[in-house]
Formats: C-alpha cells, structure tokens, sequence
DNA sequence: TTGAAAGCGGTACCAA
DNA sequence: TTGGTACCGCTTTCAA
C-alpha cells in the first residue's frame, strides 16, 4: 500500500500538494494536478480512511436505524438510501433494534465512538426519555427521523408520508363503496407516526356522519413480545369479526397487518372484498402478491430512502439552510380488496 | 471528546499506560490498572476507532455484499449474522449490488479501503474472472463464500444449504403423491448454487425411473434486466403450462419463484397442488402467507448468517484451524401446495 | 512496570 | 501556487 508520501516523490511534489489534490481543496496548478494524478495512477494510490479521519472527523458513513429488519418496509428504504449514499462517496450501517429501546440506545452509542457522519432514525415507540435523547442528539449531528410526526415546539428533521388526510380520504371511498361498519385495526397507541393515521380514520367517519365506535377498533394487546404484525393482523380481523356486529370493512394500520387480517377473513369464509372490504397502508410487494390484491395508501418507500440520505449529507457538507422536513403525499392506489 | 491524555493526565500517568489498559496489550500494575479505568470512567473515554486504526489495521467491521436486496431471505440472514457480530462488538454493513458483477467489483473495492476486517460474499453468478477475484481475495483476508459449491481444486471458506440430495428427495416425494410429470423452473445456470438443485431434480427423476424432460424446464431468458424472481415465477408457470403435455407438479430455484408460479397457476384456474403441485426451497416467510402454503425445502437462514460471522471472526483473531467449511442439511416441509 | 518519543498517513495553516 | 511543518489520537518500541 502507498502512501502519500510515495506519490509525492513520484511527481516530484510536496506531501502538501498531493492532499490539495486528493481532497480537492485548495490551488492547484493544472499541469501539476494532472502530474499528480498520474502518480496515483501509477501507484494505485487510495487515501488511508483513517488517517483522513482523524484529521477531519468524517468517515463517509452514514447508519440507519430500523426496529425490524425482517419487514421488507426497511429493505426498500434502504435501497434508495444506498444509491444517493453511493453516488456521494458514502456507505450505510444497517442497526437492527427489534423494537427494544435499550437496543436503541447502546446501538447508537456505538455509532456515536465510530463517528458516523449522519444517522436516519426509524422510530418505533415515542416515549418521551429516548425521544428527548434523540432530539437532542439532531441538535448536535446530521440526524433524520423517519415516519415520526413533527413536534409542534421543537424543529426537528423528519421525512414521512402524510398518513392523515389520505386515511380520511380512504374512508370515504370505503363509505362510498357502500360500506357502513369501517372497523380498524391499529398497533399500540405509542408508535406515533401510526397514530396519526388513525387519527385520520375516526376524523373520516365522522366527516361521513358516522360515529367511531370502539368496539370495532382492535388494538394489540400491550406489546405483545414475539407477535409479528402479521399475526396481529390475523388475531385483530378474528376479534373484530367475533363482534356482536362486525365490520363490513377494515383498514389497517400498516400493510402486513392487512395481510394478516385477508389470511383470517378467507379461512373463515368470509369473502374479501364483498363482505368484507380491507385496506392498507405502505404498498409492500406484498400488496400484489396476495389475493385478492391489497387496495393501499402508498408511501414512496425508495424515496423516503433518498430524501433523507439527500438531507443528511447536505447537512454533512454544512449546506445553508437545507430543507429538512419533507412530507410526501401517498398515492391511493385501488386494487382488489375494497 | 476526551482524548486518551485527558485520561493520562486525570490517572496520572503517561499515555502508554493507558493505551496499555484500553488495548490489554502490554503489563500494567492492578493498582495503575484501576486508576486509568476509574478516570476513563469519569471522562466517559472511548478511544477513537480512526486512531486506533491507523495503526492497527482493524476497524471491528464486517461487511455482507448481496445481489439483491429486496429478497426477505437476505434480511433474515443479516439478522444471524449482525447478533453475533454485535456481541464481538463489531458493526455490519450492507452491500446491495442489483446482481451486477461490475458493482460487486467496485464495492468490494470499496470496502478494502475502509478496511472492513472481513467479508461475506453471496454469489450470484459464477464467472470467472469476478469468481478468481474473490477467491484471491478470500486467501488474503477473511472472507466467507454463502450459498455457493465449493471448488474441487481450491479451498475456500463457505456457508451454505445443501440441495442436491434434498432435492432429489423433493422428486421422489412428488413421484409418491402420484406426480408423473414434473417440470422445474430455474435460474440462469451461471447462477451455480441453484445449479445444485437443478442436478439434484433431475438426478431425482431418473432415479425414479422418469427421462428428464427439458421440454417442461423453463429457464429465464438470458439475464433479463428488471425481472423480478417473482415475475420468473410467474412467466415459467405460464410457459409451462402451455406446453402440449404440461407438468403436473413444478420445482423451483426458490421459494419466490414457486410464489410467482403460484399466482400464475391460481389466476389460470388450476387448482394447486390437485391440477399441479408447486414446491420451493427457501422457507421464506412468504410460505406462509401465501395459499395454499408452500411445501418448501427449508434453509436455516438465519443460522447461515450466525455461522458466517463466526467463521471471520475466528479468522480475524487469527484462530488456528477454523471449521471454515459448514454445510447445513435442509429441512423438508411439506404444507399444502403439494 | 512505566514513560519518552517516534511514528502511522493524512490535513491544514503559514510563509515563501 | 507551492512546500514546510505542526498536529490528529493512538500504538509501540526502547530505555530507564
């Protein structure tokens, strides 16, 4: 492996010069460059990461926090993350939390010592000690939250997909369709970014005159350790359909959950959508996978990916006033199962 | 940050002595030992990994280079692999490479420079000048192959499920549930691990006294750019079954391609497994979802993960003869699809 | 058992 | 536009 110092001689420059060269700051001659390319060209030269590290404190890594890996979700964000990341000279750490807040923690603890330049956070709870801890930390380093609603006193960089209004819309076209008994079922209360989706939901019902009625809400049980949102999915359409008066429809909070719930509704006969409707939330491939194919609010999940790499590494560069909080709009996306 | 003087300074002693303490290299008397300790303590000291590194070469990094992301199976193993990585205190990073030999080249590249301490490879396509790269590459640091044969003339360190007997089994079983025609969707056969399988299907067959039929073999068009596995299902379904005298019975490179294959025949109206019987190998978690469930040639995937990352581990502390050759036995699960 | 000091491979300031 | 040089934070001889 050569060094700087190898180059240096070859071209016949000082240590100086060279670094001007590889790190593109400051004046150079032309025909100097170009002599200095050359060399390390010759010798296959590459900057040692950690000895431009110590200097400059930059590792060109950026690490994205998610609290389940196994939901594909993640996988998807991931990708367009990876190619704005790639494209800028940066590479991702994938830290998996399995919703453990612990985990949260002590993972970006570590990230913390390894001095990664920038970190996207999937939340999974809101509670208000990890939170704090994490807003503070936004303050101090390139820091993006992923799907988390905004706070109303705290500026804080987020990227998500409006979850409110299109899940008002979607009861409506549920209402429209003829449906009367919209029921849905949600994760714990404490996810927030999932709140306000079901926010949207009781806003929609009662925007069509119909009055929210708790019985036909399932929430899952208080964090059930070990349960996928599959299985939620499935326990919470068998619960809702055990009512004394069952939903001709339901909506979901996430997309699997709806898979779940489609699973139940077929192996008790139940026919989806004309008894009863589903809808979810997200788009995962899934979606067309299933049968019948899952009618959804769509996140443009690679983009999140790219927007927040976007910011991250425009922060990173100490650009002036990045615009650091971007709401998409879903696409309603109608397939089969309402 | 409080840099390793602060700490000399706070204990009292020289900064040898606490590089003595923090690498455990080197005598230092119980007493010096807890009073470095105590003031790394009351700092909160964590050396920098950039400093660190530039000397020792290690940066208590792994990496995990993939052809494609957006496969669950990837996911499942990262899992296996990022537990026990996280309990030698090292991080993981992911290298998503769209099945480009080109991009594999250059990431890994990439990744040498960041002198990540090892890496797991999973091969797509076997070809040799990328194949002879990474042999050479694997004799030079540590370096895991998955899911792929091994050589008969080289060693060369690996993880994978075997498939050849299991899927001769899978054959015979069909031929026991009254299958007499059955056909195989597959990869390209550059692609060499699901190579195996294919052996092994048509070994199967001849050893039930059936001539393989490559009339009822659909392979993918050459390296079609943008096809998902799924569509490879579901295309080779319908290819098949279009044939003069389809198959009664379909197997596949893996489990997602059965799903396609799955999605073609229900659409089509044959019912699965009476009019054909479909079987994977994987167990994704889609096996479950989808309907009829899938009959499945298991892999522990998440234990291929764990094993890999023990294999570089073992290797990265210079580990005297490392087991660094792991062949899994599948499991056979048979559901509903057959 | 400890400390002094010379690197490791770069960066960046200052002077020329 | 260039070179000299003092770091960056840690490791590792070498002497004491």
């Amino acid at each position: 492996m050569s060094t700087i110092l190898d180059v240096a001689k070859l071209a016949g420059v000082s240590r100086s010069t060279v670094s001007r060269v590889i790190s593109n700051n400051g004046a150079v001659k032309p025909a100097t460059r170009i002599a200095v390319e050359n060399a390390i060209e010759e010798l296959d030269f590459t900057p040692s990461y950690f000895a431009q590290g110590i200097k400059t404190g930059k590792t060109k890594t950026l690490a994205m926090i998610v609290p389940d890996y196994s939901n594909l979700y993640y996988g998807e964000m991931f990708r367009g993350l990876e190619q704005v990341a790639l494209k800028h000279g940066y590479m991702v750490m994938i830290c998996n939390t399995d919703k453990s807040s612990t985990r949260e923690r002590s993972y970006t603890e570590e990230l913390l010592k390894r001095k990664v330049d920038g970190i996207i956070y999937n939340t999974y709870k809101r509670n208000s000690e990890n939170t704090q801890y994490f807003i503070n930390l936004s303050k101090k380093m390139p820091f993006v939250f992923m799907d988390l609603l905004p706070w109303e006193d705290e500026h804080v960089p987020y990227v998500l997909t409006e979850g409110f209004e299109s899940s008002k819309k979607a009861v409506k076209y549920l209402v429209e369709k003829g449906k009367k008994r919209i029921g849905y079922i949600r994760m714990p209360p404490y996810i927030s970014v999932v709140q306000h989706r079901y926010a949207g939901y009781k806003q929609g019902l009662i925007e069509c005159g119909i009055e929210p009625d708790g019985d036909i809400v399932y929430q899952c049980p208080n964090n059930e350790v070990g349960k996928t949102h599959l299985e939620i999915g499935y326990e919470g359409a068998q619960a809702l359909m055990s009512k004394s008066s069952p939903p001709d429809a339901i909506m979901t909070s996430v997309d699997i959950m709806a898979v779940g719930a489609i699973k139940y509704l077929k192996k008790a006969g139940y026919h989806v959508p004309h008894d009863v409707a589903v809808l979810g939330f997200d788009d995962i491939a899934l979606a067309t996978v299933i049968e019948p194919n899952l009618t959804t609010i769509a996140q443009p999940t690679r983009r999140i990916g790219e927007e927040a790499a976007k910011i991250l590494i425009a922060k990173i560069n100490e650009e002036e006033n990045v615009k650091d909080q971007i709401m998409f709009e879903p696409e309603f996306i109608i397939r089969q199962s309402t």
